[in-house]
DNA sequence: CTCCAGATGTTGTCACTGTCAACATAGGAC
DNA sequence: GTCCTATGTTGACAGTGACAACATCTGGAG
């Protein structure tokens, strides 16, 4: 296990780092097996040993960012039992800062451009996980009498929307003058968006709006 | 004109027509220059007379889309133009549904894996174009007593978010057993984002207007 | 009308990439 | 100890983006 052996141990996890840099360093495009290979000083075929294709190296890395994600979300519901409101911005707010703080990962995980192999699994768990955790959040709040009783579906998916958006629009530069490396500015947003969405855009006391 | 000369006469259009039937075909990564190229009949290095590379075509086809984009946020704005609520509706309605008439063009252009080349103008240009269109619309919903009376920047950035990210959740299929292609489906969903980010999520203070 | 300079298109080439086939080695099961 | 299989290597191939050098056209100056 000291000595470079012929066969390496565990070189698919040695891979996986290696990309993972590989990746935050230069972007999905970028990346070539044969880079990822040479950095963890195997040969440029060796990879294939453990992926079946570069697809399925990077949905290994996209997985592992799903499931970190999920449970980040999971940890952040569990902070605030017993305020919903509170855990929905909590959320929002791990679900924001936990993808900028990987640009790239994230691009690679949401910009649906990795053809994700196999359908992996791993992807419809941690977002059905996350989405379910989402819902049950939602009808605690309306148990309370804090969230309206609209169904609960709609609620979540607008919830889930916004949140996803301006992570989108960040990681795209598109929103004007503010890039996404702006910790502060970015932290402003994501409460302007939670909070707005939370209470609305309509004016309370109008009376004509349906 | 006529006949099939030396000089192309439009190789320019010709090559982003080839690029965006082959962009629609296979996506972005799977397009080869030498393949669009190839397509508009000319050898593999014509392209560089029009294009600086790769990143460029690209770019220029992108940017025909936020064009394409803003143009019918601005129809869709200028169809109701009394009715702000209606406006931000249908504006919502135009975003998702031509995003998603053509999914590879979207990702593109929204998937920030393209390094848009040299900050093209035209992207800031149009996203600020519609950005604007929406702060007037709110502006106007406001005095005339629709909307409430808050900051109009996270109005508007919050009900972007929530349109951008529907597009996204559903251009990378992560909406738990909802694919892009139900149009019926889709315009459920979009009328659920819509309607709960204007309303809001919270239990209102004065119940009674639904 | 002539002619030539620049714009446009082509040929040839290079390094690099993903992937496959054939081969080499190691470590454990028996 | 022997062999089987998982793991890693070498070598090759077609396809790609990009550059340099060359060919051809076209418009405008004279």
């Amino acid at each position: 296990m000291n000595k470079a052996a012929y066969h390496h141990g565990d070189l698919r996890t040695a891979l996986l780092e290696a990309a993972d840099t590989l990746l935050a360093e230069q972007g999905a495009a970028g990346l070539s097996l044969r880079a990822v290979a040479k950095r963890a000083g195997v040969s440029h075929t060796a990879p294939y040993r453990h992926f079946r294709d570069k697809a399925a190296l990077l949905s290994a890395l996209a997985a592992e960012g799903f499931r970190l994600l999920a449970e980040g979300l999971e940890a952040a519901a569990a902070r605030h039992v017993d305020d919903p409101a509170r855990q929905l911005k909590e959320a929002g707010r791990v679900y924001v800062t936990t993808a900028l703080a990987h640009p790239q990962r994230a691009r690679l995980m949401f910009g649906g451009n990795v053809a994700l192999s196999d359908h992996d699994p791993v992807y419809q768990a941690a977002g059905e996980r996350a989405f379910n955790g989402l819902q049950q959040i939602i009808h605690a709040g309306q148990a309370a009498g804090v969230f309206r009783d609209d169904p609960v579906r709609p609620l979540a998916l607008s919830l889930w929307s916004a949140v996803h958006g301006l992570v989108m629009l960040l990681l795209a530069e598109q929103i004007g003058d503010v890039p996404a490396g702006d910790p502060a500015r970015v932290a402003t947003m994501i409460s302007w968006v939670t909070e707005v969405t939370l209470s609305g855009v309509l004016h309370r006391d109008s009376p004509g709006n349906s």
